[in-house]
DNA sequence: CCAAAACGGTACCGGTCGGTTCCGTTTGAG
DNA sequence: CTCAAACGGAACCGACCGGTACCGTTTTGG
């Protein structure tokens, strides 16, 4: 059975891939950083381009569980995955959404890296629309790309503006967008 | 004066890294394709960051007078804007923008390619509302940032999907959220 | 036509990249 | 307690990074 070391390269890519970027991060930064030996990270992945996807893949489906309990906690209605970006963006380490920086940062559109990331914005967007048709919405379809346009929106804003409010500014947008006179904003 | 030797150098790297991104992008592969010496680079530009923020520069002006033709070609309205960015994600090199792309890739925010980026997208942002104010519309100066973050997302999104489609799905939303019963789509 | 400036090519620098190999130590299950 | 598996550390590899120095050639303004 495998030791902790695999964890804590997972979070320790992960942390340093996010922060800096995947070019930017080498493998000697990740060891030193995880305290893990040269050969012991070529005994889990067979070379950086595997780590990184590895990274991405967990990250897709920790964040999407993120994503659900915060939407949960804010009344769990489509209008609340606003409600959530607002407090991802107001993090002092927030720097934009990782699969669409890997999607940035690994041009070619065959790779794995971006086969993941778009695949996550797959996974997003019909939970969205789920969150839609539960609401009773009926252009729920139709309006699930919409939405998660806006979010994308929202957090290439918010990481130029440094700042929370484009969450809200693409809130209004939905509500808008919804033709609905809006659930009241989270407590 | 100088010859030509400068021009080629904007002319070449502002192509590879747009194509390719700005790190994976080197000194040595832009002396090739340019076919400029070294030495000659190095007397044109302090280093390769100086040739970064000359690239993005350049491409911030004619970025955005490209923009104003194509508006204008569209009908001048304000969201010809999209009909316009319909245009760029069909282009067949098209990679998002290389500004969001630039503040994707250069995580410091202090960086000068950082303060670039976020410069032109606050001259857009006026841009748009001075597009806004034109046509007439009581909220310019609110609609306008709506607008932009809209444009962004379509943007990230026509890079995730690798389609034009993105553009009118933000040019519909655009329509609905000013309230217009919406200009005829472009010739 | 000639001199000065701009140029392209090459060798070289220290540093870092991703990746391989070996070696001694820690750890945990039987 | 034992012993094999998992581990951390370090030396090493070729390749490439951004940047410097010097070369002989081309271009151009006076």
């Amino acid at each position: 059975m495998p030791t902790r070391a695999r964890e804590r390269l997972l979070d320790t890519a992960e942390e340093l891939f996010y922060a800096q970027g995947v070019r930017a991060v080498g493998v000697e930064q990740i060891l030193t950083v995880s305290k893990v030996g040269r050969a012991s990270f070529y005994r889990h992945f067979p070379g950086k381009d595997d780590l990184v996807v590895a990274v991405l893949e967990r990250r897709d489906r920790r964040w999407r569980e993120w994503l659900a309990e915060r939407v949960a906690a804010h009344g769990g209605g489509p209008l609340a995955v606003f409600d959530a970006l607002a407090e991802r963006f107001a993090r002092a380490d927030f720097r934009g959404c990782a699969f669409i920086n890997t999607m940035v940062e690994a041009a070619d559109p065959a790779g794995a890296a971006h086969r993941v990331a778009a695949g996550h914005k797959d996974r997003v967007t019909g939970y969205v629309e789920s969150l839609l048709t539960a609401a009773g919405h009926p252009r729920a379809a139709a309006l699930a790309p919409q939405l998660v346009m806006l979010m994308d929106g929202a957090i290439v804003t918010a990481l130029r503006e440094r700042s929370a409010v484009p969450a809200l500014r693409a809130r209004a947008v939905a509500e808008t967008l919804m033709g609905a006179a809006g659930e009241p904003a989270a407590p």
